[in-house]
DNA sequence: GAAGCTACATTGCATTGCAAGATAGTGTGC
DNA sequence: GCACACTATCTTGCAATGCAATGTAGCTTC
C-alpha cells in the first residue's frame, strides 16, 4: 500500500500519462491506476484532480453517454498538458535517479565519503 | 529541479536513510541530498523534519561540539527507525515499479487494452 | 566590527490526497 | 414495484508536509 504523502506530485504526472494514452474518464482511470499497481485511489482524490487539471488547461473534456449508467466525462491532454507531462516525466527521473544513488549506498553499507574540503581541513 | 509537492513523502524517508548510512547532522544533511542530486532542500525543511522524527522516535539525537561553529545535533536511526526506513524503502519500490509499467506503456505509445470484462460484453 | 560561513529553530502558507457524503442513471433479482 | 449493486461524477473539510522568511548564535577572517 503506497502511503497518500509519497503519491502527491506524481499522481496527476500519471493521471496525465493514462490520458495521453487514450482519451479516458475519471471511473476508468480509477481502475486503470489499480491495475498498474498505484492501489485503489480514491475518487474524492481523482475527481478534483481532474477537474484542476481542466481548469488549467492541461486536459480538455466531452460529455459522452454510457450504454449502461450516467453519461461520462471524457479528457483528452491539450498541447500544454503534453508539454507539462514530458517535463513531468524529467522530474521524476531526476528524483528516481538521486533515491537510486542513496539507496545504491545505504545497501552496500557505504558510509559517507569525506569531501574534498574536509579533506584540505584535516 | 525537483518540484516540492513531488518530495512529499519521499523525503523523510530519504533523510532517514542517510542517517542510517552515518551518525550525522542536519547542516551536513542538507549538502548530501545536494551531492545525491535532490537538489537544495530548504533548512525550513529539514530541521522540522528532523524534529518530527526524533519526537516520533525513528531518530535519537546527541549535541557535539564543532570546531568551527556552533555545536551540532547528531541524530542516529533508533530500530523504530530502521524498521520505518525498511517499510519506506518498500513503498517507495512499490510506487518506482507502477510509474515505471505506465512510463513503459506511453512511450511505447500503447493504447489502453480491453480487459476481459469488457470483451465479454461484446 | 563587518562580513560570511556554520548550525539550529519557528511561523504561517500553499498544495494535494482522502474520507465522507450527496446525486443520479442503469440493470438484476425477488 | 422495490431493494440492491454497479456505474459515474462532484463537494466539503481535514491532515500532512515542503518551503519562504525570519531569528538566533558561534566562529573565523579581514
Amino acid at each position: 500500500m503506497i502511503p497518500s504523502q509519497m503519491l502527491k506530485g506524481t499522481l496527476e504526472g500519471c493521471i496525465m500519462a493514462i490520458i495521453s494514452k487514450n482519451e479516458t474518464y475519471g471511473y476508468e482511470i480509477s481502475r486503470q491506476l489499480e491495475e498498474y499497481g498505484f492501489g485503489s485511489i480514491a475518487e474524492g482524490t481523482i475527481y478534483p484532480l481532474l477537474l484542476r487539471l481542466e481548469k488549467n488547461n492541461m486536459v480538455s473534456a466531452v460529455y459522452r453517454q454510457s450504454e449502461l449508467g450516467p453519461k461520462r466525462k471524457y479528457y483528452s491532454l491539450t498541447d500544454k498538458g503534453k508539454t507539462e507531462l514530458e517535463q513531468f516525466a524529467k522530474n521524476y527521473r531526476e528524483l528516481s535517479a538521486a533515491v537510486e544513488r542513496l539507496f545504491y549506498d545505504v545497501e552496500d553499507g557505504r558510509n559517507e565519503q569525506k569531501s574534498e574540503r574536509d579533506v584540505k581541513r584535516e
